[in-house]
DNA sequence: ATCTGGTAAGTAAGTACTTACTTTCAAGGC
DNA sequence: GCCTTGAAAGTAAGTACTTACTTACCAGAT
């Protein structure tokens, strides 16, 4: 009777259930939401009655919460886009700073879609977890990137502009790569590049049209434009 | 017992208690996903029994359906970019022709924020719909604008690249702006700026990261850059 | 009198969650 | 070694309620 779901029906030690149940359920509710995944469904896709479900997880809500709380919070190789571009920020290397972090945002959106799915349907179905995902990460994206955006500006680098409609475009682009490859096309019939390339162009266009016109050139192109 | 909804409850004609049902259908589907919504919901809202609801629509899918049908595809006021953007294109006017894009697409969406979550739910629900419009409408964009940006980086306007990742660099910064504005951040606390604004800013971004250095300046500054 | 908009009261199949019970297994006395 | 013990892993079969969808029946206007 029992599914068998990769272990052989055999007994686990209690942790190991648990983590299993949860690593199942995540897969389940990035499919098919909260509302879409009943807890009979996990506890047979997991190989145990519905019964020990209910013992690790006290209700699905507290499941669904362990959930994010696993993948947002503490979930293993979390995106630390300070860390990841420490360096290119000291070396004010703008394209190594764009580039780097979209490469890297790409990278853990393929390599991890289901978080994408989960965060989405969260949102959507108002859960306030996406609301604290979003307050604690994306907030801290816009803060730090904005950050350094502002520095680049007042160093004459950047062209004025609000640096939050500039990380907005940029994480525009990212996100809605992200967002077509996994949701919308996943067989990229509209557009199949790889990452290193998407991290490239996004960064190339972005770059293009945020510097500021070099001052030896003041006099230059149609570039000059003023708004 | 009647929820009395709008209307006193009164008898109405066929057609009329049609569409109101799938009126208030569109606004539960979309606040609360398909799995999410009852049928008695539904018909509670519309101050009817639930059998009217399967009178009018024989499943809850053909419901479902209808809405998407009425949404998408004969829905009222349907973005139609060529349209939108023809006499720009004519006039070969880049900035005319992304900033009237973006500015319509993001006023659509603010007015009828109810059919982002509608697509976005029906997407992530699998649901064919979702890749119905995205094969009638999101391919016909990046085909139409595809094609704008072609020709353009064959009159030496545009840099080369390929226009799919234009056009995708493009659509995302508007349909994250959107995205943050209908779901993520709908207090606007990250960024708070017009659909003018925005429409401007993106457009003067994306411009700058495209456009082709003028010839006489050949030998210019950084910009010059290959891929 | 009959067609049309409308309902009350179903049904069968889920739904989250519980209860009462059995199996496994490792530790510790013998 | 072998047996007892007790807690933890596990289950079958519920409960109380909701779900999509149906049936059988009204009432009023033309």
């Amino acid at each position: 009777m029992s599914t068998n779901n990769g272990v052989s029906g055999a007994r686990m030690a209690g942790e190991e259930r648990r983590l299993q149940i949860l690593a199942i359920a995540v897969s389940l509710f990035s499919n098919r939401g909260f509302r879409g995944t009943t807890t009979k469904e996990i506890a047979q896709a997991a190989g145990v009655s519905e019964a020990m479900v209910f013992r690790h997880f006290a209700t699905k809500e507290e499941l669904y919460a362990a959930i994010l709380d696993h993948k947002a919070c503490a979930g293993g190789e979390a995106f630390e886009p300070e860390t990841l571009a420490i360096d290119a920020i000291a070396r004010k290397d703008d394209r190594a700073v764009f580039e780097t972090l979209a490469l890297e945002a790409l990278r853990h959106h393929e390599h991890d879609p289901e978080f994408q799915r989960l965060l989405l349907y969260s949102a959507l179905e108002k859960h306030e977890l996406a609301e604290m995902f979003f307050d604690q990460f994306v907030r801290r994206v816009y803060k730090f990137l904005g950050g350094y955006i502002r520095e680049r500006q007042r160093e004459g680098a950047f062209i004025e502009m609000d640096p939050a409609i500039i990380v907005r475009c940029f994480i525009g682009m990212v996100m809605h790569q992200s967002l077509n490859n996994n949701l919308w096309d996943p067989k990229r019939r509209l557009l199949n590049i790889s990452n290193e390339a998407a991290a490239k162009h996004f960064t190339d266009i972005l770059l293009a049209g945020i510097t500021a016109p070099s001052p030896q050139t003041k006099d230059a192109p149609a570039r000059s434009r003023k708004g």
